[in-house]
DNA sequence: CCTTTGTGCAACTGATTAGTTGCATGTGAC
DNA sequence: GTCACATGCAACTAATCAGTTGCACAAAGG
């Protein structure tokens, strides 16, 4: 029944219905624990391979790959050959499209908050 | 309510395995676009009945039901009873839960946004 | 060459989920 | 009490997903 009407005036985003299959993949991804962990893991300690990877987890290699597709398919990790291997590289700007719906969802959006998480370069962990 | 816990000694959290299920079930609830627009609608328009947001949406009663019993589960809205039906109020202060753990994984967490989160009512939409 | 290591593909199982329908219960209005 | 409406409970289907296993292929390295 027409589901995206009007839906409010000032505040909350219009929600394209492309942005919505966005938000969809995007929260479904981060919706599990070993996916979590594996972006954290690529940001903190930079690109891996699965096969790498598959010995921090108590997973088979193939469910790894399984989950870093996943992430592939919201944007939060690429893949890049390196000879016979392949990284995955984690892409860290990508959460900041969640920040945004979260906090525009909840009344939060400023444009200062914008401005924090455009000014700095948003990928590395800062030194301290 | 108690969301900005230490949650960020050196960088990347240690999610003890309470965070864990709730950060699961927090961004599964947030992963169907029917959800996130029913949230949007409560925090907007304020709290509704089952009811009456069946209409709004294409589908069941029931239907809607059980997604408000998801976003229930999350912490994101809770029942109210109001003579012989049931309202259900949205919380969105609960959504700053994923910005912090977004903000935190992609290492722009920062004590700046953290003032910036907690010194606004993070309630209600402000007036404008 | 052959062995090793890393990847790719496909099929299968078990569990979970969205959505439905049908019916029962409760409660306010008259 | 009775009617109408709103909620609650349960069972069912179809689809999706996590994780596994098995095997095939590609490329280094001796």
């Amino acid at each position: 029944m027409d589901l995206l009407r009007p839906l409010h005036r000032t505040h909350v985003n219009p929600s394209t219905s492309d942005e919505v299959g966005l938000l969809d993949v995007f929260f479904a991804a981060l919706a599990d624990s070993t996916r979590r962990q594996l972006i954290q893991r690529l940001v903190v300690d930079g690109p891996a391979s699965a096969s790498t990877l598959h010995d921090l987890f108590a997973l088979t290699r193939q469910a790894i790959v399984k989950h870093l597709t996943v992430l592939e398919g919201a944007g939060l990790v690429h893949r890049q050959r390196r000879g016979r291997e392949v990284l995955f590289v984690a892409t860290p700007e990508k959460l900041a499209t969640g920040v945004v719906w979260l906090l525009d969802a909840s009344g939060q959006w400023d444009r200062r908050i914008q401005r924090l998480l455009t000014a700095r370069g948003s990928g590395s962990v800062p030194a301290e």
